[in-house]
DNA sequence: CCATAAGTTCGATGGTTGTCAAACTTTGAT
DNA sequence: ATCAAAGTTTGACAACCATCGAACTTATGG
């Protein structure tokens, strides 16, 4: 029947608010390698994903440590339906406030390099530029 | 007299080109904030900046340390000028893997958050929405 | 009521990393 | 030749972090 509890355990975790988001914050937990995995799914998802949806390649209780984080540093929404834990990407929110950054690092990790990368402007001359 | 010796050390360390540059590598370098402040100086500046030009939190070897990172990840490039090492960041090269990421942490970084970042998009009804 | 599913919490552990001090190297000037 | 300036290298140390297994909590289904 889910009577909305009003007492007990809200099961809410907390959020930090956008104000709160911090780019050191957010760097050190989009530097992991399956948070970041976790971030591409999302952002590549049409909708909420719940934790066991996701394809990662570590432990039910590492994964659990890896939400929190991305919670923490303001990346995630979280909330419950039934037993399942769903998860939100934080988008507008985060492009609020670091504009284009979740983008740029999201295209950056898909692993598609942009064509024609070889050689950049040559710039002026510079030791370097014989090695 | 500066004779330009053929033989022995070059006095060049080795840098990664374009194509060996990941992005994890770039946010192991970026998660650090002195690093940060290293790379957003050399983005801010005209030119190229030897190391004790930096105005760092840190000792002179633990400077040597985030330099060595910073290169290794391919943000920097460093040769010598006499006995002091100059630094240039790799701009365009780094654009040129990973279009907006540079301009957006370096924007992101300089604290100034984009005005009337108060609220972002509502969004459709989801239980957090409350809270 | 009992079982199952979905996550969380709690240690423990092993590896990585930022920091410094001290000794060293290389270059330029006196 | 001698000295100072600018960095580097090495070693040591403390702190942090990702990972796992085991025990626990909460909700759903029969």
């Amino acid at each position: 029947m889910a009577v909305a509890r009003s007492s007990g355990q809200e099961r809410v975790p907390p959020h930090p608010d956008v104000q709160a988001i911090t780019l050191q914050k957010v760097l050190e937990a989009l530097v992991d390698p399956v948070r970041r995995s976790i971030v591409g799914q999302l952002y590549a998802a049409s909708g909420d994903i719940n934790c066991g949806a996701f394809d990662l390649p570590v432990e039910k209780s590492t994964a659990t440590h890896h939400f929190r984080v991305l919670r923490e540093a303001g990346l995630i929404r979280q909330y419950y339906v039934g037993t399942s834990r769903m998860n939100a990407l934080r988008h507008a929110e985060i492009d609020a406030v670091f504009p284009g950054l979740l983008g740029a690092l999201v295209t950056a990790g898909e692993g598609s390099r942009p064509a024609g990368a070889g050689q950049a402007a040559p710039g002026p001359d510079r030791p370097w530029a014989g090695a």
